[in-house]
DNA sequence: TGACAATAACTACTCAGGTAGTAGTATGTG
DNA sequence: CACATACTACTACCTGAGTAGTTATTGTCA
Protein backbone atom coordinates (compact mmCIF):
# COMPACT_ATOMS: atom_id res chain seq x y z
CA UNK A 1 0.00 0.00 0.00
CA UNK A 2 1.28 3.32 -0.25
CA UNK A 3 0.79 4.77 2.59
CA UNK A 4 0.26 8.68 3.56
CA UNK A 5 2.89 9.71 5.98
CA UNK A 6 0.06 12.34 6.95
CA UNK A 7 -2.03 12.03 10.13
CA UNK A 8 -4.78 14.04 7.93
CA UNK A 9 -6.51 14.86 11.08
CA UNK A 10 -10.12 15.49 9.39
CA UNK A 11 -12.38 16.19 11.94
CA UNK A 12 -16.18 15.69 12.21
CA UNK A 13 -18.82 18.46 12.86
CA UNK A 14 -19.13 17.45 17.07
CA UNK A 15 -15.39 17.08 16.88
CA UNK A 16 -14.90 20.73 15.29
CA UNK A 17 -17.21 22.23 17.78
CA UNK A 18 -15.69 20.69 20.67
CA UNK A 19 -12.12 21.61 19.28
CA UNK A 20 -12.99 25.01 19.16
CA UNK A 21 -14.03 25.60 22.71
CA UNK A 22 -10.39 23.95 24.06
CA UNK A 23 -8.55 26.37 21.54
CA UNK A 24 -10.39 29.24 22.65
CA UNK A 25 -10.06 28.36 26.41
CA UNK A 26 -6.79 26.83 25.87
CA UNK A 27 -8.07 23.91 27.79
CA UNK A 28 -11.53 22.48 29.81
CA UNK A 29 -13.08 19.91 31.30
CA UNK A 30 -15.53 17.87 30.39
CA UNK A 31 -18.48 19.93 31.97
CA UNK A 32 -17.07 22.77 30.90
CA UNK A 33 -17.11 21.79 26.94
CA UNK A 34 -20.84 20.46 27.38
CA UNK A 35 -22.01 23.59 29.07
CA UNK A 36 -20.31 25.92 26.07
CA UNK A 37 -22.04 23.45 23.54
CA UNK A 38 -25.39 22.73 25.44
CA UNK A 39 -27.05 25.99 24.08
CA UNK A 40 -26.18 25.25 20.21
CA UNK A 41 -26.05 20.81 20.72
CA UNK A 42 -28.25 19.85 23.24
CA UNK A 43 -26.04 16.83 24.11
CA UNK A 44 -25.66 14.64 26.85
CA UNK A 45 -22.74 15.03 28.78
CA UNK A 46 -21.38 11.81 27.75
CA UNK A 47 -21.45 12.29 24.28
CA UNK A 48 -18.79 14.68 24.75
CA UNK A 49 -16.86 12.74 27.14
CA UNK A 50 -16.95 9.71 24.42
CA UNK A 51 -16.07 12.22 21.91
CA UNK A 52 -12.86 13.51 23.67
CA UNK A 53 -11.58 10.16 24.22
CA UNK A 54 -11.63 9.12 20.31
CA UNK A 55 -10.37 12.24 19.70
CA UNK A 56 -7.91 11.59 21.94
CA UNK A 57 -7.03 8.19 20.74
CA UNK A 58 -6.95 9.62 17.37
CA UNK A 59 -4.27 12.12 18.95
CA UNK A 60 -5.96 15.55 18.34
CA UNK A 61 -6.47 15.96 22.44
CA UNK A 62 -4.46 14.87 25.46
CA UNK A 63 -5.64 15.37 28.76
CA UNK A 64 -4.42 15.73 32.12
CA UNK A 65 -5.89 14.53 35.65
CA UNK A 66 -7.07 17.20 38.04
CA UNK A 67 -8.55 15.84 40.79
CA UNK A 68 -11.34 13.36 40.03
CA UNK A 69 -11.56 15.16 36.07
CA UNK A 70 -9.76 15.42 33.62
CA UNK A 71 -8.75 18.75 31.76
CA UNK A 72 -8.17 18.19 28.15
CA UNK A 73 -6.19 20.49 25.50
CA UNK A 74 -5.84 20.39 21.66
CA UNK A 75 -2.57 19.44 20.79
CA UNK A 76 -3.18 20.50 17.16
CA UNK A 77 -3.74 24.09 16.36
CA UNK A 78 -6.58 25.62 14.43
CA UNK A 79 -4.66 26.67 11.60
CA UNK A 80 -2.82 22.90 11.45
CA UNK A 81 -6.56 21.46 11.85
CA UNK A 82 -8.24 23.57 9.08
CA UNK A 83 -5.35 23.19 7.04
CA UNK A 84 -5.26 19.85 7.13
CA UNK A 85 -8.94 19.76 6.18
CA UNK A 86 -8.96 22.21 3.49
CA UNK A 87 -5.62 20.53 1.91
CA UNK A 88 -7.57 17.13 2.03
CA UNK A 89 -10.67 18.59 -0.10
CA UNK A 90 -8.25 20.49 -2.56
CA UNK A 91 -7.03 16.81 -2.96
CA UNK A 92 -9.35 15.29 -3.38
CA UNK A 93 -11.53 17.89 -5.68
CA UNK A 94 -9.05 19.79 -7.07
CA UNK A 95 -5.96 17.32 -7.13
CA UNK A 96 -3.97 19.55 -5.30
CA UNK A 97 -4.31 22.52 -7.34
CA UNK A 98 -5.09 25.46 -4.61
CA UNK A 99 -5.55 27.97 -7.51
CA UNK A 100 -7.69 25.91 -9.33
CA UNK A 101 -10.16 25.97 -5.65
CA UNK A 102 -10.10 29.60 -5.82
CA UNK A 103 -11.06 29.32 -9.26
CA UNK A 104 -14.16 27.39 -8.70
CA UNK A 105 -14.78 29.48 -5.88
CA UNK A 106 -14.58 32.88 -7.96
CA UNK A 107 -16.70 31.03 -11.44
CA UNK A 108 -19.00 29.11 -9.68
CA UNK A 109 -20.45 30.94 -6.15
CA UNK A 110 -20.24 34.21 -7.84
CA UNK A 111 -18.19 35.84 -5.05
CA UNK A 112 -19.81 39.38 -4.48
CA UNK A 113 -17.54 42.38 -5.41
CA UNK A 114 -16.67 42.82 -1.60
CA UNK A 115 -15.04 39.36 -1.60
CA UNK A 116 -13.57 39.78 -5.05
CA UNK A 117 -11.95 42.89 -3.76
CA UNK A 118 -10.87 41.41 -0.44
CA UNK A 119 -9.13 39.09 -1.97
CA UNK A 120 -7.08 41.21 -4.17
CA UNK A 121 -6.32 42.76 -1.08
CA UNK A 122 -4.82 39.90 0.54
CA UNK A 123 -2.81 38.92 -2.45
CA UNK A 124 -1.04 41.75 -2.40
CA UNK A 125 -0.17 41.45 1.20
CA UNK A 126 1.20 37.72 0.46
CA UNK A 127 2.73 39.00 -2.68
CA UNK A 128 4.51 42.08 -1.06
CA UNK A 129 5.80 40.52 2.27
CA UNK A 130 6.29 36.48 1.55
CA UNK A 131 8.03 36.54 5.34
CA UNK A 132 4.72 36.66 6.94
CA UNK A 133 4.46 36.71 10.66
CA UNK A 134 1.46 39.43 11.23
CA UNK A 135 -1.70 39.02 9.84
CA UNK A 136 -3.84 39.15 12.95
CA UNK A 137 -6.85 41.50 12.87
CA UNK B 1 -33.16 32.93 -3.06
CA UNK B 2 -30.57 30.79 -3.81
CA UNK B 3 -30.57 29.67 0.54
CA UNK B 4 -29.78 25.84 1.28
CA UNK B 5 -32.39 23.39 0.70
CA UNK B 6 -29.53 21.79 -0.90
CA UNK B 7 -29.29 18.27 -0.12
CA UNK B 8 -25.73 18.43 0.25
CA UNK B 9 -24.15 15.60 -1.84
CA UNK B 10 -21.05 14.92 0.19
CA UNK B 11 -19.40 12.14 -1.71
CA UNK B 12 -16.44 9.81 -0.24
CA UNK B 13 -13.40 9.15 -2.14
CA UNK B 14 -14.71 5.76 -4.16
CA UNK B 15 -17.99 7.64 -4.56
CA UNK B 16 -15.82 10.79 -6.13
CA UNK B 17 -13.86 8.30 -8.31
CA UNK B 18 -16.90 6.49 -9.60
CA UNK B 19 -18.61 10.01 -10.16
CA UNK B 20 -15.65 11.30 -12.43
CA UNK B 21 -15.34 7.87 -14.52
CA UNK B 22 -19.18 8.68 -14.83
CA UNK B 23 -18.81 12.56 -15.85
CA UNK B 24 -16.02 11.71 -18.13
CA UNK B 25 -18.49 9.39 -20.34
CA UNK B 26 -21.56 10.81 -19.48
CA UNK B 27 -22.47 7.38 -18.66
CA UNK B 28 -21.06 4.15 -18.20
CA UNK B 29 -22.28 0.51 -17.01
CA UNK B 30 -20.48 -1.68 -13.93
CA UNK B 31 -18.05 -3.36 -16.02
CA UNK B 32 -17.19 -0.13 -17.35
CA UNK B 33 -16.56 1.72 -14.03
CA UNK B 34 -14.51 -1.22 -12.85
CA UNK B 35 -12.27 -1.40 -15.70
CA UNK B 36 -11.67 2.73 -15.26
CA UNK B 37 -10.64 2.37 -11.74
CA UNK B 38 -8.85 -1.36 -11.58
CA UNK B 39 -5.34 0.17 -12.09
CA UNK B 40 -6.04 3.06 -9.37
CA UNK B 41 -7.64 0.69 -6.88
CA UNK B 42 -7.73 -2.64 -7.73
CA UNK B 43 -11.23 -3.22 -6.26
CA UNK B 44 -13.51 -6.06 -6.84
CA UNK B 45 -16.70 -5.29 -9.21
CA UNK B 46 -19.46 -5.82 -6.87
CA UNK B 47 -17.56 -3.40 -5.10
CA UNK B 48 -18.14 -0.71 -7.58
CA UNK B 49 -21.99 -2.27 -8.33
CA UNK B 50 -22.58 -1.87 -4.50
CA UNK B 51 -21.38 1.90 -4.51
CA UNK B 52 -23.29 2.38 -7.34
CA UNK B 53 -26.34 1.03 -5.55
CA UNK B 54 -25.92 3.14 -2.41
CA UNK B 55 -25.10 5.96 -4.56
CA UNK B 56 -28.37 5.72 -6.17
CA UNK B 57 -30.19 5.87 -2.96
CA UNK B 58 -28.49 8.72 -2.00
CA UNK B 59 -29.68 10.43 -5.69
CA UNK B 60 -26.27 11.52 -6.87
CA UNK B 61 -26.76 8.64 -9.92
CA UNK B 62 -29.63 6.91 -11.72
CA UNK B 63 -29.61 3.78 -14.09
CA UNK B 64 -31.37 2.60 -16.99
CA UNK B 65 -31.36 -1.06 -18.44
CA UNK B 66 -29.76 -2.09 -21.25
CA UNK B 67 -30.37 -5.95 -21.66
CA UNK B 68 -29.02 -7.69 -18.40
CA UNK B 69 -26.77 -5.04 -17.30
CA UNK B 70 -27.32 -1.44 -15.89
CA UNK B 71 -26.10 2.02 -17.62
CA UNK B 72 -25.49 4.54 -15.07
CA UNK B 73 -25.57 8.14 -15.39
CA UNK B 74 -24.51 11.04 -12.88
CA UNK B 75 -27.71 13.10 -11.80
CA UNK B 76 -25.89 15.82 -10.22
CA UNK B 77 -23.12 17.96 -12.15
CA UNK B 78 -19.41 17.52 -11.38
CA UNK B 79 -19.15 21.60 -10.42
CA UNK B 80 -22.56 21.07 -8.29
CA UNK B 81 -21.27 18.18 -6.55
CA UNK B 82 -17.97 20.28 -6.57
CA UNK B 83 -20.02 22.86 -5.11
CA UNK B 84 -21.74 21.38 -2.65
CA UNK B 85 -18.59 20.08 -0.59
CA UNK B 86 -16.99 23.36 -1.13
CA UNK B 87 -19.70 24.84 0.14
CA UNK B 88 -19.66 22.63 3.28
CA UNK B 89 -16.47 22.75 3.83
CA UNK B 90 -16.76 26.77 4.19
CA UNK B 91 -19.50 26.27 6.24
CA UNK B 92 -17.69 24.19 8.22
CA UNK B 93 -14.54 25.82 8.88
CA UNK B 94 -15.36 29.80 8.09
CA UNK B 95 -18.93 29.91 8.75
CA UNK B 96 -19.68 30.72 5.11
CA UNK B 97 -16.97 33.27 4.52
CA UNK B 98 -15.76 32.21 1.18
CA UNK B 99 -13.39 34.80 0.99
CA UNK B 100 -11.68 33.74 4.59
CA UNK B 101 -10.97 30.22 2.51
CA UNK B 102 -8.87 32.01 0.20
CA UNK B 103 -7.70 34.35 3.10
CA UNK B 104 -6.25 30.87 4.82
CA UNK B 105 -4.86 29.26 1.25
CA UNK B 106 -2.89 32.48 1.39
CA UNK B 107 -1.73 32.95 4.65
CA UNK B 108 -1.24 29.23 5.47
CA UNK B 109 0.09 27.67 2.14
CA UNK B 110 2.06 30.36 0.97
CA UNK B 111 0.75 29.70 -2.42
CA UNK B 112 3.51 30.40 -5.08
CA UNK B 113 3.55 33.79 -7.03
CA UNK B 114 2.62 31.99 -10.05
CA UNK B 115 -0.83 30.63 -8.20
CA UNK B 116 -1.22 34.47 -7.20
CA UNK B 117 -1.01 35.90 -10.74
CA UNK B 118 -3.18 33.07 -12.15
CA UNK B 119 -5.94 34.02 -9.07
CA UNK B 120 -5.25 37.67 -9.47
CA UNK B 121 -6.10 36.97 -13.57
CA UNK B 122 -9.11 35.32 -12.33
CA UNK B 123 -10.51 37.85 -9.97
CA UNK B 124 -9.95 40.29 -12.82
CA UNK B 125 -11.87 37.78 -14.96
CA UNK B 126 -14.76 37.38 -12.40
CA UNK B 127 -15.13 41.32 -11.70
CA UNK B 128 -14.79 42.34 -15.28
CA UNK B 129 -17.90 39.70 -16.88
CA UNK B 130 -20.12 39.01 -13.75
CA UNK B 131 -22.48 37.45 -16.25
CA UNK B 132 -20.27 34.39 -16.87
CA UNK B 133 -21.61 31.27 -19.35
CA UNK B 134 -18.19 30.24 -21.13
CA UNK B 135 -15.85 29.60 -18.81
CA UNK B 136 -13.71 26.91 -20.89
CA UNK B 137 -10.25 26.78 -20.65
C1' DT C 1 -15.93 7.61 58.49
C1' DG C 2 -19.35 6.88 55.52
C1' DA C 3 -22.83 8.61 52.01
C1' DC C 4 -23.46 11.03 48.04
C1' DA C 5 -22.79 13.25 43.95
C1' DA C 6 -19.64 14.06 40.32
C1' DT C 7 -16.90 11.84 36.96
C1' DA C 8 -14.72 8.51 34.14
C1' DA C 9 -15.16 3.80 32.04
C1' DC C 10 -17.64 0.64 29.57
C1' DT C 11 -21.02 -0.73 26.48
C1' DA C 12 -24.19 -0.27 22.88
C1' DC C 13 -26.45 1.31 18.91
C1' DT C 14 -27.28 4.00 14.35
C1' DC C 15 -25.58 5.60 10.04
C1' DA C 16 -22.66 6.03 6.03
C1' DG C 17 -18.57 4.86 3.37
C1' DG C 18 -15.96 1.16 1.85
C1' DT C 19 -15.09 -3.68 0.60
C1' DA C 20 -16.41 -8.06 -0.99
C1' DG C 21 -18.41 -13.00 -1.12
C1' DT C 22 -22.27 -15.63 -2.50
C1' DA C 23 -26.72 -16.50 -4.43
C1' DG C 24 -29.90 -15.92 -8.00
C1' DT C 25 -31.02 -14.84 -12.88
C1' DA C 26 -30.99 -13.90 -17.52
C1' DT C 27 -28.49 -14.83 -21.83
C1' DG C 28 -25.52 -15.65 -25.76
C1' DT C 29 -23.44 -19.58 -27.91
C1' DG C 30 -22.67 -23.96 -29.30
C1' DC D 1 -32.05 -26.49 -25.70
C1' DA D 2 -28.44 -26.60 -22.23
C1' DC D 3 -25.24 -24.43 -19.84
C1' DA D 4 -21.33 -21.54 -18.67
C1' DT D 5 -21.24 -17.02 -17.49
C1' DA D 6 -21.96 -12.24 -17.05
C1' DC D 7 -24.59 -9.37 -14.03
C1' DT D 8 -27.48 -7.90 -10.44
C1' DA D 9 -29.27 -8.74 -5.62
C1' DC D 10 -28.54 -9.75 -1.01
C1' DT D 11 -25.89 -10.09 2.94
C1' DA D 12 -22.11 -9.25 5.83
C1' DC D 13 -18.28 -6.93 7.96
C1' DC D 14 -15.19 -3.16 9.18
C1' DT D 15 -14.34 1.61 10.50
C1' DG D 16 -15.29 6.10 12.34
C1' DA D 17 -18.58 9.72 13.71
C1' DG D 18 -22.25 10.62 16.67
C1' DT D 19 -25.24 9.79 20.63
C1' DA D 20 -26.21 8.17 25.11
C1' DG D 21 -27.38 4.82 29.11
C1' DT D 22 -25.28 2.15 32.81
C1' DT D 23 -21.81 1.08 36.04
C1' DA D 24 -17.80 1.74 38.72
C1' DT D 25 -14.99 4.79 41.31
C1' DT D 26 -13.58 8.38 44.07
C1' DG D 27 -13.19 12.98 46.20
C1' DT D 28 -15.52 15.67 49.54
C1' DC D 29 -18.44 17.10 53.18
C1' DA D 30 -21.40 16.39 56.91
Amino acid sequence: MKRKIRKSHTLGDLQLAIMRVLWERGEATVAEAHQALLPERGLAPTTIATMLVKMEKKGVVAHRREGRRFVYRPTVSESEATRSMVDELTERLFLGDRAALVSHLISEHELDPEDLAEIRRRIADGEANHDSEETKP
